[in-house]
DNA sequence: CCTACTTTTTCCACTCACAGGACAAAGGAG
DNA sequence: CTCCTTTGTCCTGTGAGTGGAAAAAGTAGG
């Protein structure tokens, strides 16, 4: 099927587009009610987004006590793919324009085997989403990555932990491979926009996104629209100094973050404590799978392992201290924690706040909401399509 | 004589006493490069502004080749007012629409001793300057305070060193006596703006501007746009932990920033090395003035007292290390250094970049300068006016 | 079923912002 | 003094946008 190209002819078709984006199909006379225009001037616009097909007619909205109006939606066939690159999978997803998930795959990956072998993987996966019948084709793409990005041009710059990334201009192969606009973003940005489209965030301006997974990143929302800081670094605050003289960490330094606690910091805790038979629990998960992971801390503090629980609350206390420094700094209206370890739940959350509500002033942390993200896996797959979306719902 | 009470009709206007006050007066063919209208458009808006006398001819400008352009500037009789309140001093001046000083008077005051007593001698410092010839009245005033503010109100919230002034209305009291628009930011987020006007700043969107003084803040500019938070305390990292279990600070935790390094702090550490007779010059000094402050110290480093040295180098080190978290977790193109301790200079600029190159990554600090403020104790002032300029300059 | 009222949509005339060309005014270079 | 360039002014055309009138399509009540 052909394509979507048409893009929004001026802001105003522009805004139209995002409202039914965001707030799905609406009847004219609604549209009406959210945009300062005349219903003249709204009868042109939407009439001009009818004839490109960017929207459809869908039938009669309800009576308002009078004349029913007609509903207008986003063209039921558009499609975006949402790409989520983490350290260690990769997530794959079909959304409607309306950014409303259609299908989604995980699969296990390797980012250091490099750009190649890494895309080759998530063509195939589109591709199987695609012969399922979920999207004849794509109208747009968004691509998150697990380290800085060159954003205007889609360009991973020296990103720590993928080698053979730097300099590798992901958007411009992609969009020859997919044949359509791509954007790319590191993916706790995106992560930040999915919970900002969908989740927790839907109503806040200002907000920090902390993601634990493999790494610690942070995204950062500032007046609704996402930093990313001169070099496209911005929320890099795994390698920010948690504890003095502390461990080592791979960036040089000591002490980092990152070397205390995150994905692979709790992995190498939890084996260390398995092996030192601090934990009986933890020990006998050791021996049943050979190796742990973030996940069985979190089974085993579950089940009320002692050292499971300590190992949770000393990363929390830790992650914590930082955040209670980005809150005063930052002064949030609401922190987001996601990422992979938010399985741990309750008591790394508690002991994140107990460490932002001592650490930080009253007048910052009063009426200072600290959650944990609603999309889970999700969100960095619809913050990808939400991150397209944006781009091809504005003036050409 | 009477006010200027006219403001732009339009963004076009806007636009164009923003030029002017940025770049002095022009040709009209000059602001026709600047801005992107038709020649007629451009004439339009420009006799408009004649008409409300925002701006005046000029003269003649010089040939570029044919017809010689007629000046346009910013109407020479404008006035605004700039106050910088600070915990122990306050600085009051006057500047034409250029944001040039035309007069500047620096007074000790005590901010405890409440918002009344503070604006009465504001007020007839502003009444000196006016009598002095300078002005014959004010267009506009910007006002900072040393503690966070509410801004679309102009009223500071629980300011922390200034009992008495939590909810005092500044705004609407000085709009009052003053009888002209009125703007009330913090001091820090004032000396940033006046980086940013006429400073180091000037061609940086992104950018942190750390003022040390009494106390310790941090202005933070997005997009050429102050950032203020949620609670207007955004950038607030006095109270960010920088030693664990470390001294303790007035806000009740221990090892703040703030309690480790500030004018105060400076001046309690250098009269307890003194009694300690750990300084000769220091010793001196405390017995020469019955007192030190962060001046005596860094008059004792500059003649190359170690001890003096030392608290430079250490209190830099310590507020590095805070930095070089701020730098990786907002990655700014610039790092400005002002406030009263400025005047440790040197010593203090090498110890604070050591820690910051060595702590955050080189991504983020690659292209990064971290240097002194330029405009010294006139930056709160030139920024208040700045800002209610930006105010007044803006479609009413 | 008919009438009165409401809401939605279309149509149309009118205003206004703005662009861009023609032309006059003012200066420079030879 | 002539030719060229730049600047300023005037004027008309165009397209965006507004707001009123009226038609269309409902609801509610008798």
């Amino acid at each position: 099927m052909r394509r979507m190209t048409a893009r929004p002819a001026n802001a105003h078709q522009a805004r139209l587009l995002r409202l039914l984006r965001d707030g799905g199909p609406n009847s004219r006379a609604q549209l009406g009610d959210q945009v300062d225009l005349s219903r003249s001037k709204l009868a042109v616009e939407v009439d001009r987004l009818l004839e490109t097909e960017l929207v459809v007619a869908d039938g009669l909205a309800a009576s308002r006590g009078g004349r029913r109006s007609h509903n207008i939606r986003l063209n039921p066939h558009l499609r975006f793919l949402g790409v989520d690159i983490g350290a260690t999978s990769v997530d794959v997803a079909v959304t409607n324009a309306e950014l409303e998930i259609l299908g989604h795959i995980n699969q296990p990956m390797d980012v250091r085997e490099g750009p190649v072998a890494v895309f080759e993987q998530v063509l195939a996966m589109a591709a199987k989403l695609r012969a399922s019948g979920l999207a004849e084709g794509f109208d747009g793409a968004g691509i998150g990555v697990p380290g800085p990005v060159r954003f205007p041009e889609g360009i991973p710059v020296a990103p720590p932990i993928m080698p053979g990334w730097d300099g590798f201009p992901v958007r411009e192969a992609l969009s020859q491979d997919l044949g359509c606009p791509v954007m790319v973003d590191n993916d706790v940005n995106l992560m930040a926009m999915g919970e900002q489209h969908a989740g927790v965030a839907r109503t806040v301006a200002d907000f920090l996104c902390v993601k634990i997974g493999t790494g610690i990143g942070c995204g950062i929302v500032v007046g609704g629209e996402v930093h990313r800081g001169t070099t496209g670094s911005a929320g890099d605050i795994g390698h920010i100094q948690a504890v003095p003289d502390g461990r080592p960490c791979a960036c040089g330094n000591r002490g980092c973050l990152e070397a205390h606690f995150s994905g692979a910091a709790l992995a190498r805790d939890a084996t260390e404590a398995a092996e030192q038979r601090l934990s009986a629990e933890l020990a006998a998960r050791l021996e049943a799978n050979g190796t742990l992971s973030a996940v069985d801390v979190a089974a085993a503090a579950a089940a009320g392992d002692a050292t499971a629980l300590d190992l949770i609350r000393e990363g929390g206390n830790r992650t914590g201290q930082v955040i209670a420094g980005l809150v005063s700094f930052f002064n949030p209206g609401l922190v987001v924690i996601g990422g992979g370890v938010t399985g741990l739940g309750h008591t790394l959350l508690a002991a994140i706040r107990t460490q932002v509500y001592r650490g930080s002033l009253p007048l910052a942390t009063g009426n200072l909401p600290i959650v944990l993200g609603e999309l889970g896996p999700t969100a960095g797959v619809i913050g990808a399509a939400r991150l397209i979306s944006d781009h091809l719902f504005s003036p050409a």
